[in-house]
DNA sequence: CTACACCATGTAAATCAATAACATAATGCG
DNA sequence: CGCATTATGTTATTGATTTACATGGTGTAG
């Protein structure tokens, strides 16, 4: 785990007092600690420079130089970062901008991300009879995704984007089946529907969604959220939409790990399957 | 520019001698560097300590300690790179393997995609009377993600995964037409020949493709490459997946900004459209 | 061809930051 | 209430980075 900041937030109780103080300070301005000397930073936390120090070994790290380094990492490495983009930037401009905020967005989604919710919702797939995932419009393509690789998996699922469909599929649904509600806004009506009428039916409902509290988050029984500062511009949830696909990722790696003999498998089938498409 | 080993290659030629034995050392292990002390680095080099201040200083930077924490950015920020994910792994160990394989997939793209390509390309489609996305399997998703972004443009567009239907609509279209063909592997039959239908009639085919030397890139007008080591396993292409759709967000981006007045307009349509599909 | 000058580079010394060792203050428990 | 233990700060040492200076080489002009 190199996410320094992550590491920080999560070692936070088991701190002494004023290592605690060190914390905050780095939490609250990481990039002043990579241009700072451990004596400013002990300064600026209101205690001594030997503190700093026991902070730094406390998260694993050799001493203050690797807690420098080791941030200057997890940082963002550009200068802009939640720059907009403008109608008179280069292409390369665009192009730093644009991948950047990916990044940016990866970052933060596995630094915010909570595991055990995670690791519940790939318990909850692993076991799965059937998977059904849920998507409108831009989010049809993420369910579509997740749909492409988790049949992989022997696991019957399918991918619906059509609003009756998915209601009517998933009126068919019970106990042991696995509903994944993927949506950037978490208030989409349509979807918000089809969770409801799954849940009824007794099936678990995941939730893939973009922002924190929103309707659809409240009626899930396990809901992920990805960080979506949806930065560099307005123009179409992009990033967010990237980091809803990461998090499907982990899930289908971490339901392929569970039995990875016959995972193995039924990948090299399916890539033989494949070969013949191919000169 | 944060990109410190982009800086060093350009500045090579304004170095003396001895700073470029340390501009070489740099560049053939910038990881090595960031562990190491200036004495180190100095001796690796085959010259002093000053020199490599000197180096530092020739290239903006205030010290040796500014260059290492400056490289430490700019570098891909983990450990755990291209390690594999392994069946005993805890959710954290595969989240953090997964996210940061894709984090790299993206820093290594914008690192390696050729920017004039990326230009014409995005020439292209901004003038473009149709475009069309051709995409099977994997492909297939990244195709709509496109599909589903352009046609916001105003630009006639539509994404095809059947084949079928590839070639038959290819055959319609002419000089001004634009396609984008979409590959992980660049040898997928179906695409190659919806392809070679779309050249005959004229339209320009724009590649996005996980792999440099293809057949594909061959009978492309524009190739644009992923960077698609595959990093953390071999279960399914995710990163290369996630690249291509990270250019082809760059791509759209890059085109809506061509005339941004009018793009406005059309994306706050959009998104008034969608209003009442949500609570 | 030689000598002077300047530029590149290295050596040695000084400074400053990072760490270790130690001392003191605070807190908890018997 | 006092002792013990732990948290924190002070001082000292070490080791790194940087500066100042000296040497050696190279190019040019006399």
């Amino acid at each position: 785990m190199r996410d320094t900041l992550g590491l920080i937030r999560k070692s936070l109780k088991g701190l002494r007092n004023s290592e605690k103080k060190v914390a905050k300070c780095v939490l609250s301005d990481p990039e002043a600690v990579v241009r700072s000397s451990i004596t400013e930073l002990a300064e600026k936390a209101g205690t001594s420079e030997p503190t700093v120090l026991r902070f730094c070994r406390r998260l694993g790290l050799g001493g203050y130089m690797e807690l420098r380094l080791s941030l200057a990492r997890s940082l963002p490495s550009s200068d802009y970062i939640f720059e907009n983009v403008r109608e008179k930037d280069s292409i390369a401009e665009i192009a730093g901008k644009i991948l950047n905020a990916h990044r940016e967005a990866i970052t933060h989604t596995l630094s915010r991300i909570n595991l055990d919710d995670l690791e519940a919702a790939a318990s909850e797939l692993g076991q799965a009879r059937r998977i059904e995932f849920y998507g409108q419009g831009g989010s049809a393509i993420v369910a579509r995704d997740a749909h492409h690789k988790f049949f992989r998996l022997g696991i019957p699922c399918i991918a619906h984007d059509d609003p009756h469909m998915q209601v009517m599929s998933a009126a068919l649904l019970g106990p042991g089946d696995v509903v994944v509600s993927i949506s950037h806004t978490g208030s989409t009506k349509d979807i918000i529907e089809s969770v409801q009428v799954a849940r009824k039916t007794g099936a678990t409902i995941i939730g893939v969604l973009g922002s924190e509290n929103s309707p659809l988050s409240k009626i899930c029984d396990i809901a992920l959220s990805v960080c979506s500062r949806e930065a560099a511009l307005r123009l179409a949830p992009m990033t967010s939409r990237l980091a809803q696909i990461a998090v499907l990722d982990v899930l289908f790696v971490a339901v392929a790990m569970r039995d990875f003999g016959a995972t193995r498998d039924r990948l090299d089938k399916v890539k033989m399957a494949l070969v013949g498409k191919r000169y």
